[in-house]
DNA sequence: TAGATTGTTAATCGATTAACAATC
DNA sequence: TAGATTGTTAATCGATTAACAATC
């Protein structure tokens, strides 16, 4: 299971729990300040998360966000703070490995880009896909996955191959350099002390609706 | 924030951080049992997981699954009964809604039928869309989706729209049946009572990714 | 047998919530 | 002012871990 927060620095006190809140009341943030909201109050926040007024209070203090009485908190305020501390004003560049229907989706993807991921290429081992486009990259081949993390001192990729691929091509990548892995593949991958993994198990999403699905249905009964 | 677990049924008490760990448990079971593994202990475990051997323990003690002294849980075992718990054996149908990238990277993926997990349908509003095939499927319009969750009593939909679109899509699969929601657009929903959604924040993994290697880069500077 | 391992209880730790003072 | 709201402390709740007995 991976940490659930990265280690911490030194500055602000952020539990697990509340870095886990993090990406949440970005997106919240994001869309108000989208519409034009300058202000959202803890119970406003409150009701769209689903989670204890007095949390959030206490999620903001501890992120240093201060909040104005009567009002609540400032929407600009809270995006900023929470993209300062994660850090996503810096670029982070990015290979993707593995150029199926799931990396090529995420190469595509335009979301990112307003949080600093940068899709630096992405590579296969199929020579049918090698040299072909997808978008503006041209696909190439994963033999070169350690000469292009070593020259453009990558420190993340975003893994996307075959299961069975999966350590082999994280093996490569950690000894020439990367640091981080955003692992797309069902697999629990060993790394060295200090590589962080984040797994990202889509199938984990769906066993959780699974259950929900099954629950209701024994207790609607079978009929309509 | 979408709860942890759906309503718990009577049966095991499986506490929300247990529920969480199903899926790695499975995960693992599932490799292990592939390679023709036939037992586990609760270490291994608790090593591949990086979690302590107790709860690894007190986990199998919560699902009921025995293990024996000396060599640990029966893989086969333990995958059957998360399966079981779970609800995977039962089919589930799914419509996805929205034919981009993501949307069609997961009607073409081949990871979900171990799961129970059934695609009926790709739907989507663009005129150029419609009518083109994926895989097997045939984009069909939108403005289908609650006639076809209705003839069919789909339960489910996957939700890969444009944040836009998200909330009306809902709103109008929810009036027509669905129960779930697998929602992978950064949007918090507004769902009726009894109608579960699952976020699938794609950022939220990136955001811990993206302070993990500011921290580094301030701890190890900025030299090589 | 000794060693490896499970299973359980009690202690500890961390996260959430209730209560309430402060203040715009 | 009264009402709405933040911010903080103490109490509670839930999850993890330590300790250890049981047993193959």
């Amino acid at each position: 299971m991976e940490p659930v927060s990265p280690p911490p620095k030194a500055d602000k006190n952020i539990s697990k729990a509340t870095f886990r809140r993090l990406p949440h009341y970005h997106q919240i943030a994001s869309t108000y300040e989208g519409i034009g909201r300058k202000y959202i109050s803890s119970k406003e926040l409150s009701q769209i998360l689903q989670i204890n007024e007095t949390l959030v209070r206490k999620d903001m203090a501890d992120l240093e966000i201060r909040g104005r009485q009567n009002l609540g908190y400032e929407i600009q305020t809270m995006r900023k703070m929470i993209e300062d501390y994660l850090g996503l004003q810096e670029i982070t560049e990015a290979l993707i490995v593995g150029a199926g229907h799931l990396g090529k989706a995420l190469a595509l993807y335009h979301g990112f880009e307003p949080y600093g991921l940068r899709i630096v290429g992405l590579l296969d081992n199929d020579p049918e896909k090698i040299g072909t486009s997808v978008g503006p990259y041209e696909v190439l081949s994963v033999f070169r996955l350690a000469s292009i993390v070593e020259r453009h001192r990558i420190k993340l990729i975003i893994l996307t191959v075959p299961k069975s691929a999966a350590q082999e091509v994280t093996d490569i990548a950690v000894a020439a350099g990367v640091r981080a892995v955003w692992n797309f593949t069902p697999t629990e991958l060993r790394v060295p002390e200090g590589v962080y993994v984040r797994n990202e198990q889509i199938i984990a999403g769906f066993m959780t609706l699974s259950y929900f699905l099954k629950s209701i249905s024994e207790n609607e009964g079978a009929g309509k």
